[in-house]
DNA sequence: ATTATGTATTTTGTATACAATAATCCACCG
DNA sequence: CGGTGGATTATTGTATACAAAATACATAAT
């Protein structure tokens, strides 16, 4: 008998990942985090050498963000970060809160569990609202929450894209003002509608919580001038 | 004096497509007539060697087509072509209806001329409605040119590639039925709410539109019964 | 001094090579 | 006769190599 994988116990089994997954991960949190200036270019040697890889998983990992809009790719010219712009801000906002309450309405009622849950994390995120980095962590894990309900994968994948485009234009936003975006009130709304059963209510803070963050960034974006456009690169 | 390229002229720009687009179009043209079978295996030597070309590009044009959901891959497997289900009908139309909605809502009033050109499209529809595969491609040109005016480009994308899986299950349902799903009806619809001004009237045809394609899919694809699982490659 | 031009260097896009994992086949055992 | 184990072959995932194109640089001409 061998003391392995014995045929009753439960292996979790053996999870092996690409190596252009782990890539694409941290190379998303350097240009959400501002490491990978907006604007500015990617080169794929330099690039690969320090993360200790060789081109062909980096260049798997740099299309898929090409795909997912954090970079874009002109032929002979390689990879390059693609700029804050206002025009972004003004498509993917809308975008999410049509989405999220799309997600809302057609999964059904709320269990009393999960509303207990985002109460929960929404008082967290009152108390810890000083640290910018951890209130928008919370903020995403309430709303990943109140979705989970959600049984539309495709709808759920959306989502979470045009989520963390979102959060590079948050992120920028709170690491250049040192304001936080507070979204309390509008989840409170959230919350006490789906409380008294009324989706539609739900829905409209919903989208109200995401044009509150809208209507933050866009005067922020439009004070940056062109900023993100001169910072394109060292040309 | 040279004769080439003089100052003032106009010279549209060489454009360069990189190889992996134009490899990505064939294959996704395979995937949807139905030449690579849901649930087949991809392999990628064959597939390069038939194509002409090397795995690399192959390689980046089949990690596009696994973001967009025509291909999925297991680690250490390969990439194998996603089965039709019942499951992704249901999450794929109610997108496409909200979306297509949004993106009508939001891009202001269809000028007169559009409209002139929607009926024309519809007409040439309803006449040409013999031919599945035409009448498919005449559907799309409508749609397209409905939503044309609309300045969310990442709107735009989200439904052009919902829409091309859509599109697998139409071609794969009218090749297997013999039967067209016909929408000039609900264009028509569209078209005199729109005539009036009414968009939030347009806007419920539209959703009426997708929601027939939905009906005439789900009995069908319930009916294949596990057909798509079955065809998985030959092992 | 400034623009044009030819050459060197860098960088991308694609092809090939290699190592590790998964599938296949066949002999052997129960 | 079914199933199990091990070698063998295929196939993937990653690294390297190479060719073409773009950039940078130096030089020459106006």
């Amino acid at each position: 008998m061998t003391t392995g994988t014995a045929s009753g116990m439960k292996m979790p089994p053996i999870i092996r990942a690409p190596l252009r997954q782990e890539i694409r991960r941290i190379i998303l949190e350097s240009i959400l985090r501002g490491a990978l200036a907006p604007g500015s270019d990617v080169n794929e040697a330099m690039l690969a050498a320090s993360l200790g890889v060789s081109r062909t998983p980096l260049r798997e990992a740099l299309l898929g963000l090409e795909m997912e809009g954090f970079l874009k790719s002109d032929v002979g010219r390689g990879f390059s970060v693609v700029p804050l712009t206002e025009r972004d801000v003004e498509e993917i906002y809308p975008l999410l809160w049509t989405l999220e309450s799309l997600a809302l309405r057609t999964m059904g009622p709320v269990p009393a569990e999960k509303l207990q849950q985002l109460t929960e994390i929404n008082a967290q995120l009152e108390s810890s609202s000083a640290d910018a980095e951890a209130a928008l962590a919370l903020d995403r894990r309430w709303h990943d929450t109140l979705l989970s309900p959600c049984r539309n994968q495709h709808l759920l994948d959306f989502i979470c894209g045009l989520k963390d485009l979102a959060r590079r234009y948050e992120l920028a936003y709170m690491k250049h003002s040192g304001k936080v975006i507070l979204s309390v009130e509008q989840h409170r709304g959230v919350l006490s509608a789906l409380d008294r059963g009324d989706v539609e209510g739900a829905a409209a803070h919903l989208e109200a919580n995401w044009r509150v963050s809208q209507e933050f960034l866009i005067p922020w974006i439009q004070g940056q001038g062109a900023t993100p456009a001169r910072q394109k690169a060292g040309r």
